[in-house]
RNA sequence: GCUCCGGUAGUGUAGUCCGGCCAAUCAUUCUGGCCUUUCGAGCCAGUGACUCGGGUUCGAAUCCCGGCCGGAGCACCA
């Protein structure tokens, strides 16, 4: 009766039956690389499965050879991207090598006389369908539709002449609903070479879906809202051939405040133009290019739990995922310094020495060395705020005091942080970089900066390291320079 | 035009099914403070919300009706 509410955590129960063995799946056109958005689709499908211990099947819906055209290393890339978020799949299912079953049970319906080929024009069966009327088509004979599906399936007819439907109710008060295309024909081989052009009749999504979840044994399917009437069409296919509908949810849309609207053939076109540099490009929202900037698949994984299964649609920054991947990566990063834009300062009255920071502020991981002669680099955005008299500490190293701005010049004044008085402000620390330290590129979604770093960053490979006062960075190689793919603050 | 769905702080969520424990959860952002060493990391604190109007009720974020706002479908895309 009266339910206690505990705050819940994580994703909300499944309304699982009575010894019902949970299959859920994910099932992308793999027209590209799975990106941010296919990330919830994977992460909360894969959750569900671990949770109740069922299977995770990857779907891939690859029947439309032309709008959507597939791109032949998408399907690994989805297998890795998966495998990489900790959501292998148990089964892999690709459509277009079923296309057999989508014409025998194409077949079928039409026996039933549930399904019928319409030879209207788009606008033509639009205005039928806006006035609740049968087309001309809709009431042939099994027979005269059994032959012109065939003629339909050998490739006698052009494209866009002709289309199975399936019988729904011409008179449904949802429009949506009234006898939705199955079937169309498309004449454009299929890059998959073991496909190419076998077929020239393509299911649609309502179809090859509503097949392929039944055949799977699907249970529950979680999908984007802008699916909500597929339910509703395909109930139809269910109930003619006597199947049970799964159990459904759906989700609004998600946009990334940082990434604004994308499409895949976009990306793919300003790729082609040489305007990034490819899929895994810094600036681009997909799984390949967060993993190359060093963002954890478990951040990723709780960013899109704790969004959870909404209906309506969210607006997300990227903010959370940052802050949730720097909770898991910052005690393991070490620190190094990393200077861009670098100046040269020259300071006066100081012996060469060692500078031995710590590789981390608070976890126990030693240190690094650097050697420090007269002369330093700084951040020309420090320098230009720098005035004659300045004190401040490079950090790590001594104080200073700013004798000359014009060329950059201080003087020593100490080892040891300056006590701090009451009400004053504390002495300002500045990072620098070693004269003739290692060169570093960091590539990042809001630019790329050039300068200089310490040299021990060089046995950072793969790693992520907070570069101090700039932030978290991925070490992708260290060949003639460093180069580092920014991962956030 | 027809049909469907949704609306809790800047953002995302918990709570809504089964009204009281909700002057509303958690996270992030923002602001401020702390730190003998990051103006950018860390630590601490603070600001900040139930779309509006009616109704039912002793009592409504939760139930009902209406308005407003937003989203989606009506493709030979997925």
């Amino acid at each position: 009766m009266s339910v206690k509410k505990e705050p819940e955590k994580g994703l909300k129960p499944l309304d699982v039956a009575e010894g019902e063995k949970v299959v859920m799946r994910f099932a992308p056109n793999p027209n590209g690389p799975p990106t941010l958005g296919s990330a919830r689709g994977i992460v909360v499908n894969s959750e569900y499965v671990k949770k109740y211990d069922g299977t995770f099947i990857i779907r891939f819906d690859d029947t439309d050879p032309q709008t959507k055209r597939p791109m032949l290393e998408a399907y690994d890339w989805y297998i890795e991207d998966c495998t990489w978020l900790g959501a292998a799949p148990d089964k892999v299912v690709i459509a277009s090598d079923r296309m057999q079953m989508y014409y025998d049970y194409a077949e079928k319906l039409i026996e039933m006389g549930q399904a019928y080929v319409c030879f209207c024009d788009g606008g033509e069966f639009k205005k039928y369908k806006d006035a609740k009327e049968s087309c001309p088509h809709r009431n042939e004979s099994v027979e005269v539709n059994l032959t012109h599906w065939k003629k339909m399936v050998a490739g006698e007819y052009e494209e866009k002449v002709a289309v199975l439907r399936i019988k729904t109710d011409i008179k449904h008060k949802d429009p949506a609903i009234r006898d939705f295309g199955a079937f169309r024909i498309v004449k454009v081989p299929h890059p998959r070479p073991e496909v190419g052009d076998k077929y020239v009749v393509w299911p649609l999504l309502d179809f090859e879906g509503a097949i392929e979840d039944h055949e799977l044994g699907m249970t529950h399917i979680i999908r984007g809202k802008d699916l909500m009437d597929s339910e509703t069409r395909q109930g139809y296919i269910y109930k003619y051939l006597g199947w049970d509908y799964p159990k459904t949810t759906h989700w609004g849309r998600i946009k990334i405040h940082e990434f604004g609207k994308f499409s895949t053939s976009g990306l793919r076109h300003a790729i082609e133009e040489g305007e990034y540099t490819g899929w895994d490009d810094p600036r681009l929202p997909t799984l390949r290019a967060m993993r190359r900037r060093g963002i954890k698949p478990e951040a990723i994984r709780k960013f899109m739990i704790e969004m959870g299964v909404g209906e309506t649609d969210v607006s997300i920054s990227l903010d959370t995922l940052y802050a949730e991947n720097r909770k898991m990566v910052d005690p393991t990063a070490n620190r190094y310094f990393f200077v861009w834009d670098p100046v040269e300062i020259e300071i006066q009255d100081v012996e060469p020495r060692t500078a031995t920071p710590p590789l981390h502020p608070t976890e126990n991981r030693g240190q690094r060395e650097i050697e420090v002669g007269t002369k330093v680099l700084i951040c020309k955005d420090d320098m230009e705020s720098l005035e004659v008299g300045d004190k401040l500490r490079l950090k790590d190293l001594y104080n200073i005091e700013i004798t000359s701005t014009a060329p950059l010049q201080a003087k020593y004044t100490g080892d040891s942080m300056p006590p701090v008085k009451k009400g004053e402000k504390r002495i300002r620390i500045i990072h620098w970089a070693p004269i003739d330290g290692a060169p570093v590129k960091v590539l990042a979604p809001h630019g790329e900066f050039n300068g200089i770093g310490e040299r021990q960053i060089a046995n950072e490979l793969d790693n992520l390291v907070q570069f101090e006062r700039f932030g978290f960075c991925r070490i992708d190689s260290v060949d003639h320079e460093i180069v580092a793919y920014f991962a956030h603050k």
